[in-house]
DNA sequence: ATGTCAACTATGAGTTGA
């Protein structure tokens, strides 16, 4: 079962570009973040023409998540659990049905952060992280097939940033972001990319400006973390780099993993 | 060179967020 994360930087703005996606590259399951549209405006008809059922949790203008999923949903659950008062559209959660049993995905969009001395922008990712570890640790328990995947807006390691340096005093790579991260997945997570190797020069987004794309100026920052019951089925990843080269592309590529799992 | 882009407000051009 294929399964990718793709930050679609406005799903209206891309929806050409992503049916395109869909017919080459044939994902099972697929974690849309930065959709930038209320679901009454998602342009849920094109792509339920491909065969795929589709569950949004939009908001006006900004952020957004999405699955789209060959697989009918057993349950959906949109918003991350901790914070009443959050009103960003940033996670949903889907359970589906496998031959292995249940098989729970996360289409997650964590907050960018910038600028860290913004009194409000750089607390609300770190605490934001914080509610994603307490859901997970909840989750694990379950010890399904879990994947968490999407736009983590964190660089892990030195290694995932062309120029690691330019990024110092940015909150992607902040000691105390990459630190969440690394909590998160030492709660038991292996990370799909990182797990099959440790190439540099592997990135999933490069910047519109200054012509990052051209320069190979890229960080990589989605990712998918697997449960150890996801982790005993996964048999490869691999990044869609050639779509950035796309007419109008988002500034992200798609992540996909193969997880030996078949639909129940 | 903060060099790009999407969507908002508002109906041409500025703001926001990334």
């Amino acid at each position: 079962m294929k399964i990718v994360t793709w930050n679609i930087n406005g799903v209206r703005a891309r929806i050409g570009n992503l049916t395109h996606w869909l017919t080459e590259s044939a994902p099972d399951i697929v974690c849309l973040q930065e959709i930038k549209t209320l679901d009454d405006q998602f342009p849920r008809a094109e792509i339920e023409a491909l065969g795929y059922n589709v569950e949004t949790h939009g908001q006006k203008g900004f952020n957004g998540v999405a699955i789209l999923s060959k697989l009918r949903f057993d349950e959906v659950t949109r918003g991350l659990p901790g914070d009443d008062s959050d009103e960003q559209a940033r996670f949903i959660e889907g359970v589906f049905s496998t031959d292995k049993g249940a098989l729970r995905i996360a289409s997650l969009y964590l907050p960018n952060g910038n600028p860290i001395d913004d009194d409000k922008k750089f607390p609300y990712k770190l605490s934001w992280m914080e509610r994603l570890e307490r859901w997970a640790q909840e989750r694990l328990r379950l010890e399904e097939a879990l994947v968490l995947a999407g736009d983590y807006n964190v660089i892990p390691e030195p290694i995932d940033a062309r120029f690691p340096e330019n990024w110092l005093g940015d909150a992607l790579f902040q000691p105390q972001t990459r630190q969440a991260f690394r909590r998160l997945l030492n709660l038991g997570f292996t990370e799909a990319v990182r797990a099959v190797t440790d190439k540099p020069d592997t990135y999933t987004f490069w910047d519109y400006q200054a012509g990052a794309w051209q320069k190979n100026n890229g960080i990589r920052i989605d990712h998918l973390l697997l449960s150890p019951e996801a982790a005993n089925r996964f048999s490869a990843a691999s990044i869609e780099k050639h779509v950035r080269a796309w007419e109008k592309p988002s500034d992200h590529v798609p992540v996909a993993i193969d997880l030996a799992l078949q639909p129940a």
